[in-house]
DNA sequence: CTGAAAGCGCTTACAG
DNA sequence: CTGAAAGCGCTTACAG
């Protein structure tokens, strides 16, 4: 015998007693559930989470879907771990437990996310790097799973998400580089469909548009969002004529690549070209001269993709009613030495 | 209707075959059997996690237990993650998935392993960090939980183990410093009881012996494994009289706020003092000068994380005998500046 | 080769 | 307030 049989037995009392007692039902007997909790206590018994999870159809657990690929986990920096702090420190809090699910490089995260989903390892979940069109988005509201995409999406229509503030810093950057007289200034763009590329650009586009200034396409330079990207992208760079004064990054690791390319032509950011990153990450922080680049918090992030999440959960609703709404999460600038330089006009 | 009964329903034969059918057991016939997969594969049947694992007893999950406190996050950079790609590759061909399960900061390591081993939510695990008395250990063997730990401990006993040379890079160093002709080699070692703090300081006392040099206790310096410690470790280096002319360092980060405290210290590593780092990673890559450091294939490591573990769990058993044994992990020396300079003698 | 039935460990109406 | 019983979705002896 095992399991709340053998505690039932040892306290000679029934198991749904015992079960009763241990989930905080009303209707037990002070006294008794003392005695039940006690002896959970003292023996350790934690309920089984198969049965449970069998007989209430929830597993008490929130996956958070990361890609595994080497390419991804070397560029992700602290990312996803990042979010996973704020994000326990919710979820602990209605007895839920969050695991990362670390979708295998060789499978496709469709047919990956498809079986984690059949196998109910999960009552709900979190997707990030969200693909203009991104079949999983159809996967989770067919199957009726709550879930928040990291990034928006074309596909799904209303389903819930959060993402970060792309357009706040396009703005902000072509802002500040034309403030300092930069006229030609390139972006980088990602490689596949990844929606964050596609508002990246609009955004960029509008900015320039609002400054007086036309979209050149020879400016946007489609190089992976990973560190030899950066380096990809500033080879790429040198050989548009005339050459950009400036140049604004999509992704947080393409600085440091950039920087090394710059470097070995002779080129010093904030002196010869104006270089503004992305997200400042723990890896861009110490490059000389300082890159000027924008700052969040991965913890607050995470609680709000946490409480969102909750918001959508039966048991929860009500009291996440205010986290029931899709967010653009913004970004402070953190200015430092890499645009600091001025075009003379 | 749900699940395997409507699956079975609309095929019109019973749930025992179809569940025989799909779990490849013999005595099935070869016609009913692709009847079956093609139905399951046709409406996305996959067998509920739930009902599977309280019948078999297993959940076909195995857990990677990692901290997820901001500082360990911070300072781990891809360490974890880089590990699951290799052991995927392993798991995912014996229909076993991999889960990160990160350890809220506010609670007890010790309290949440035993949590997650009374729920029954892994047949399996690995753990890392060892304390040099490591309860956690002793839970899984009395648990009975197949596991490996990543890093020794003085706990458990003749538990399975996979640990980095400590020993090979503290010689390694500090034989390369004494060729140079350093005397006064500094050591680098952590706060807490983390095993890896005594075996390492234990084996450059012993290289430092076995070249003719004492052990001075005045050379070892406690800090934090950060970041942020390397950047006390460095102030620390420079208030001992005389100061000394090579430092090792224990921990990958530690290696950047080092650099920082030299420099505003206005001392040039692989100049007016040695520094030779622990593991080559991402963010260290671009110190410069470069940093004299040691290799390791993550993903290698992460294989045979996996393939320990399969060892140890009843039904792979057989295939994995060759990796039933605990291991020493080798670390490649990856030389830089950072430790090229001579001392006159 | 297949079906009917037991039972894994829980939670929860239901009856008392 | 408590107990007896049903049933969540599976797998697996067992019988035929």
């Amino acid at each position: 015998m095992k399991g709340i049989h053998q505690l039932a037995k040892h306290l000679d009392i029934s198991i749904g007693t015992v079960s009763r007692a241990l989930n905080d039902k009303p209707d037990v007997n002070p006294e008794t559930r003392k005695r039940v909790l006690e002896a959970a206590e003292k023996f350790g018994y934690v309920a089984n989470q198969s049965g449970r999870s069998l007989r209430k159809g929830t597993t008490n657990v929130v996956g958070l879907m990361v890609e595994s690929s080497p390419e991804s986990i070397e560029n992700s920096d602290n990312f996803f771990s990042g979010l996973t702090g704020g994000m326990q420190a919710v979820l602990t809090q209605h007895n839920l437990d969050l695991v990362m699910l670390p979708c295998p490089t060789e499978e496709d995260p469709l047919e990956y996310l498809k079986r984690m989903v059949a196998r109910r390892l999960v009552d709900a979940m979190i997707i990030s790097a969200t693909q203009r069109v991104d079949p999983r988005i159809d996967l989770l509201i067919k199957a009726k799973i709550p879930f928040v995409a990291l990034g928006r999406s074309t596909s799904g229509g209303s389903h819930r998400w959060i993402d970060l503030d792309f357009e706040g810093v396009a703005n902000s950057a072509v802002d500040r580089l034309v403030a300092h007289g930069h006229r030609r200034i390139a972006v980088t763009a990602p490689c596949g469909d990844v929606n964050l590329g596609h508002i990246f650009i609009e955004a960029y586009t509008s900015a320039l548009a609002r400054n007086g200034l036309s979209f050149d396409p020879a400016l946007v330079i489609r190089a992976p969002s990973t560190e030899s990207g950066g380096y990809q992208a500033a080879s790429a760079l040198l050989t548009i004529e005339p050459r950009p004064t400036a140049v604004i990054l999509i992704y947080e690791m393409m600085a440091i690549g950039l920087y090394q390319r710059l470097a070995q032509a002779g080129i010093l950011p904030g002196k010869d070209i104006a270089v503004i990153g992305f997200r400042e990450s723990p890896r861009a922080k110490y490059l000389q001269p300082a890159l000027t680049c924008y700052r969040l918090s991965l913890n607050d992030l995470g609680k709000e993709l946490a409480e969102t999440l909750l918001a959508l959960m039966p048991n929860q609703i009500d009291a996440y009613q205010d986290h029931a709404r899709n967010r653009i999460w913004p970004l402070e600038l953190a200015p430092g030495e890499s645009d600091s330089f001025r075009v003379e006009s």
